[in-house]
DNA sequence: CTATGTAAACAAC
DNA sequence: GTTGTTTACATAG
């Protein structure tokens, strides 16, 4: 089998060091490039700037409203174009002279003034429904390793509202927290200047300026970091194929696109592919989207249009932004791989190299889905643990309110949340490390890497928390609208919790619990993971082995969320579905997801068949290979692999997520943020310190665990899910939230006016 | 050996 | 020509 006849020897493969530069295709063409997107008529409207009485020292556009319930707190709304940094020093500044009798705590929450996508994506018409929604927020857009092209050859605009363009690409509808006030850019940005000496939207010119073409800006930068950026434009990412492939399709609020949009929001965002790369790297995309078994093509229904996703177990949401924001993070070794790569010249460098760095530093962002009506905050005062538990066992309870998607759904409240990677605030340092010091079963680290601890609880399996009722919402109807699927699904997941070591170098498929293969066809439509059991490891993995010769997998996802799982012995609830299962905790599924974390992205790609080693085609329908997930491999590195989730494990509530990743962080980490000035230095970390007790302002929107909180009642269609920023010149502290927010018009922008309904906004913050 | 990248053959549209 | 699937091979770790 060895020898193809097809195909034709090839001894040496080398790709020519380093073409030639597009440069035709640059600055010029990209404008007309983009058709008119679509804009949302949200934003168009919400460029009414409206300054109004408060805003005085602030730049126009800002929004300083009262809240309503709050004493002393008052909501401000930024415009995407708008200089945060400055505003939040003024805002500080306010706060401290009116002292405790005046505001001191100021909601921020970003809204797309003038928006102008730049790069909008051409949009899918047939999905969409609720993008409109999601507008609200701008997406902000700066560090990331490759610098959009669209933002680089923009001129230097407008600081925060970079762009939508994912959001607004086709069925790419909405980013939501990318474009938010929070984004991690953003809060990099103000990081960066601890003296205060660099304003945001310097930075973020810096970085756009990276642009090849723009060679004068490196002459603007003195400092590495411009240059790594520049760099950026020209390099290859340290990216898989894989990883990109996730990014784009995470970046999208349907958590689909079609390959056409993959290839588009790779060029935008990783300029190396649209100029320097060769034609074949799509080529590769295809590749690595058929032989991965963690996307799967869901086809429309019409049955026009196929559209790739990332199967929900396997999912982790990633987003470049938060990869980016990890990869960011002063770590000695990464940054030391990275810019060996730059360095190098381009002949030496090896062609992929570390697509995907390995460091045990390397965080795996979290993404958890956000209930609607959830606020999350950054600090949560309560414990990891306690938090995980009581939520398991009250939202158990309440499963029908609350339940755990396993499959992503379009409009679904599924959101990259990073908070808690953030250092911003303190406290929240502080919360984490309680959380998770205590945790008797806190994570197992791995003998081999120590640091493994960072990114393994991080990557818990994220379940997302979504109420039933969103679901049958207006918001996402596509939930329910069956797309029709031509291939098997899955039934079975494999449960990413096959056993420590061997795991690790397992991949999904060795995971798959079922110890008989299963074909795919008899499940049909299902998607909810099911639990796998260890034991199967073992076995499973001679059997890969065996067939391990063929990386083919086929299959189609249908989008059907009602099947019928496998449930996975250990598995509580066996009965429950996975999609229904309440997050149930447990120790067991944490330990079994990290170390599936770990792992750096395995492909899942052998067929759990024994006998599919034959050639493919004969098997049309789809093999019945169960989805891998993908193997738990290294701990280290930054995992890009899918995230099973046992349902179980899913216990792993937003907070706990993001306790657990904060305290993967250091406290070093902390220093970084460091704007608005003098926050960061008034409280230090000081574990000991309770810093819930008083004012920290996670008080107001702090949901507990097990609080009644959680459960919010349904949203209204016209409810916009928008993180902020909490700053709270009590304390010094910014904290980011989520906020819920409603108003009247889907297609107003809710911010741009005063048509916030407060109400709306979660119960924590009343 | 695994994970990943690359090239290519093919098939179905 | 595009999209998908598979096979084969290269390479780094």
């Amino acid at each position: 089998m060895k020898t193809s006849p097809r195909r034709p020897l090839i001894l040496k493969r080398r790709r020519l060091p380093l073409p030639v530069q597009d440069a035709p295709r640059d600055t010029p063409e990209e404008e007309p490039k983009k058709p008119p997107a679509q804009e949302e008529p949200s934003q168009a409207q919400a460029s009414k700037e409206v300054a109004e009485s408060n805003s005085c020292k602030f730049p126009t556009g800002i929004k300083i409203i009262n809240h309503p319930t709050m004493p002393n707190t008052q909501v401000v709304a930024i415009p995407n174009n708008a200089d945060i940094q400055s505003i939040i020093t003024a805002l500080t500044a306010k706060g401290k002279e009116s002292g405790s009798s005046g505001p001191n705590k100021f909601i921020l929450i970003s809204y797309g003034g003038a928006s102008t996508h730049p790069s909008g994506r051409q949009p899918q018409p047939q999905t969409s429904n609720d993008s409109k929604r999601t507008e609200v927020i701008t997406e902000i857009l700066g560090p990331k390793p490759a610098t959009r092209d669209a933002n680089v050859l923009r001129p230097p605009g407008p600081t925060l509202g970079q762009r939508l363009e994912n959001c607004a690409g086709g069925d790419t509808t909405g980013c939501p927290l990318d474009n938010s006030l929070t984004n991690i850019q953003w809060l990099e940005k103000m990081s960066s200047d601890g003296l205060g000496s660099c304003s945001i939207k310097q930075e973020m010119e810096e970085k756009e300026n990276c642009h090849p073409e723009q060679s004068q800006v490196k002459m603007e930068e003195p400092s590495g970091t411009s240059t790594s950026w520049q760099d950026s434009v020209s390099q290859r990412p340290p990216y898989s194929y894989m990883a990109m492939i996730q990014f784009a399709i995470n970046s999208t609020e349907r958590k689909r696109m079609t390959l056409k949009d993959i290839y588009t929001w790779i060029e935008d965002h990783f300029p190396y592919f649209k100029h320097i790369a060769k034609p074949g790297w799509k080529n590769s995309i295809r590749h690595n989207l058929s032989l991965h078994d963690m996307f799967v093509r869901e086809t429309s229904a019409n049955g026009k249009v196929s559209f790739w996703t990332i199967h929900p177990s396997a999912n982790r949401y990633l987003t470049l932004d938060q990869v980016f924001k990890q990869q960011k993070r002063p770590n000695p070794e990464l940054r030391r791989n990275m810019t060996i790569r730059t360095e190098l010249p381009l002949g030496a460098r090896r062609k992929m190299k570390p697509l995907l760095p390995r460091v045990s530093s390397y965080l795996v962002p979290i993404q958890f889905p956000v209930n609607q009506s959830l606020v999350l905050q950054p600090s949560v005062k309560v414990p990891l643990p306690l938090a995980a538990s009581l939520m398991s066992s009250e939202l158990a309870r309440h499963s029908k309110r609350v339940r755990i998607a396993p499959k992503v759904s379009p409009g679904s409240s599924w959101l990259n949340v990073t908070p808690f990677t953030l250092p911003l605030l303190p406290f929240q340092l502080l919360l984490a490390d309680e959380g998770i010091a205590p945790l008797p079963t806190a994570e197992p680290v791995k003998e081999e890497k120590p640091l493994l601890g960072e990114g393994l609880l991080p990557l818990l399996p994220i379940q997302s928390i979504k109420e039933e009722e969103t679901q049958h919402g207006e918001d996402m109807p596509q939930l329910a609208r069956p797309i029709k699927v031509e291939s098997p699904p899955l039934e079975e997941w494999p449960s990413p919790c096959p056993s420590f070591k061997e795991e690790l170098s397992h991949s999904w498929e060795d995971s798959s619990c079922s110890p008989t293969p299963r074909p795919k066809k008899s499940y049909s439509g299902l998607k909810s993971p099911a639990r796998c059991v260890s034991e199967m490891l073992v076995i499973k993995r001679r059997e890969k082995r065996e067939m391990s010769r063929s990386r083919r997998k086929q299959h189609l996802q249908p989008p059907c969320l009602d099947e019928p799982e496998l449930v996975f012995s250990e598995g509580p609830s066996t009965s429950r579905r996975a999609t229904e299962a309440p997050l149930l905790a447990e120790p067991v599924s944490h330990l079994s997801c990290l170390q599936e974390e770990g792992g750096p992205f395995k492909t899942p790609i052998k067929e759990t068949l024994p006998n599919s080693s034959t050639p493919s085609k004969s098997i049309l329908p789809k093999t019945p290979e169960s989805w891998r997930l993908t193997p738990p491999a290294k701990a280290e590195g930054l995992d890009f692999s899918p995230v099973r989730t046992p349902q179980g494990a899913f216990g792993s509530l937003p907070d706990s997520l993001g306790l657990m990743d904060l305290s993967t962080t250091p406290l070093k980490s902390i220093p970084l943020f460091d704007s608005p000035r003098e926050l960061l230095n008034s409280e230090p970390f000081d574990l000991a310190s309770d810093p819930f007790s008083s004012s920290s302002p996670s008080d107001l929107e702090v949901p507990k665990p097990g609080s009644p909180e959680l459960q919010v009642p349904s949203l209204s269609a016209n409810r916009s899910l928008t993180e902020g920023l909490v700053l709270d010149t009590m304390n010094d502290s910014l904290s980011k939230i989520l906020l819920d927010i409603s108003f009247p018009g889907l297609e107003e922008d809710p911010l741009s006016s005063d048509n916030i309904t407060w109400s709306q906004f979660t119960p924590e913050l009343r």
